[in-house]
DNA sequence: AAGTGGTCTAGACCACTCA
DNA sequence: GAGTGGTCTAGACCACTTG
């Protein structure tokens, strides 16, 4: 039998994501919410230990439970580890973003765990700051999970509010960084050579559950900025 | 007033930091070492709960919980981003180790909270795989947390197990990759020409409350391994 | 003063491991 | 079957925030 706390957590997650409960509103204390599950109040709040550390509620003492705005600044820069010299997560302005809908590749495939043929949405854009174009990215999304995205103006370039707007709840990540050249694309998009070595950050977003969300591949230039990466 | 649980959560660390329960060993049951400390069994199975989340000890259900070793494969290759292009963490061999002590300098001070005039031993040693260097790197570390390191022959090269040795109990740790050119003796360790682009690694390892324990800056060529970031 | 989350208790019972 | 950690309960009391 899965634990009764795991249960409860999911089955909060779930009224979150289907916005039942709205970003940002308060939700019922741990007392009425342990009544309305039929669960004692040590097994609730386990329950919501657990959505706290998975981002999606903020608890304070003394004022209650809200629910979090995945487009807040602190989530949305959360997988942003670019660093501006001054040690500020860098997220730059968006220029000439395109999108593209085809059927996954194979990498796109194994990346994502999707099956040959399964559709899936190609972003471009770059990524300046002050004007200076510092990051050229390819992201890569199954369309099963945006139904529409092509279509929509809507289109954030934030992953964490996207995924938020579809109802879906985000969970870790993981980034591959090593060095490549510029192709003559990523040089044009960021006004370099070809073949001058960039920094090159591959990185796969996941929802809470593990199924791979977001597959982006970004061409970086690692002069003036830096990367960081926190170790538990 | 101090919650009860982080009290007893030190002291069970302080038991493990002086060695006073060896790696490996099992230690008491919960029940027991509630009424040892005066505590319920639900604060102490809490005290238990962060202290395996520090990676200081490991429960196991219908076995016990067990002191971990920090010199444990798993433990020591925390810190250990670069990966071999199977995957696997790359920790290499060490070839030319070599150990100064000296007082910090002002970026020393910085990086590791010291005072002007405070000793620190400095390291420095090239990683290598199947007799092929892929990095150089330079580690500061504060001689009052290793007393008599230069002295001492046990010179190991993971800051994990070498914390262990000085009952320092390790906590987080952040990594800063930037990008580089070789100088002149990053190059002739690592067999390039100067003046080469490499990838910069600036980490500092901290203690569990929070101190600076070391400081390496690592210079390494990432054309065969990448670094891996993971983020929750 | 009322309401919230945070801490703490003292159990019971379950799931797992091992002799 | 004995012993362990894992789950769950039903409270009491504390610390904090707000009207």
């Amino acid at each position: 039998m899965r634990p009764l706390y795991l249960q409860v957590r999911d089955a909060l997650a779930e009224r979150i994501a289907k916005g039942e409960w709205k970003p940002g509103a308060a939700i019922a204390n741990e007392g009425d919410l342990a009544r309305e599950f039929g669960v004692s109040s040590g097994t609730m709040r386990k329950a919501l230990d657990l959505l706290e550390g998975q981002h999606l509620v903020t608890r304070r003492q003394g004022r209650g439970t809200f629910v979090n705005d995945q487009s807040s600044e602190d989530l949305v820069l959360r997988f942003t580890n670019i660093r501006a010299p001054n040690g500020d997560r860098l997220e730059g302005e968006v220029r000439s973003p395109k999108i593209t809908e085809g059927a996954a590749n194979g990498a796109e495939c194994a990346r994502l765990c999707l099956a040959p043929g399964d559709k899936v949405y190609r972003i471009g854009r770059i990524r300046q700051k002050d004007n200076k174009p510092f990051m050229f990215e390819g992201a890569c999304l199954p369309a099963a999970l945006f139904p529409g995205l092509k279509e929509k103006s809507t289109l954030t370039h934030s992953i964490v509010s996207l995924a938020q707007k579809y109802g879906i709840l985000l969970g870790k990540a993981e980034e591959r960084i090593s060095v490549g050249t510029t192709s003559p694309d990523v040089a044009a998009a960021l006004s370099m050579a070809p073949g001058i070595p960039v920094t090159v950050l591959d990185r796969v977003v996941r929802a809470i559950d593990g199924r791979p969300v977001e597959w982006r591949v970004a061409w970086c230039d690692l002069a003036d900025n830096h990367y960081v990466a926190l170790m538990a």
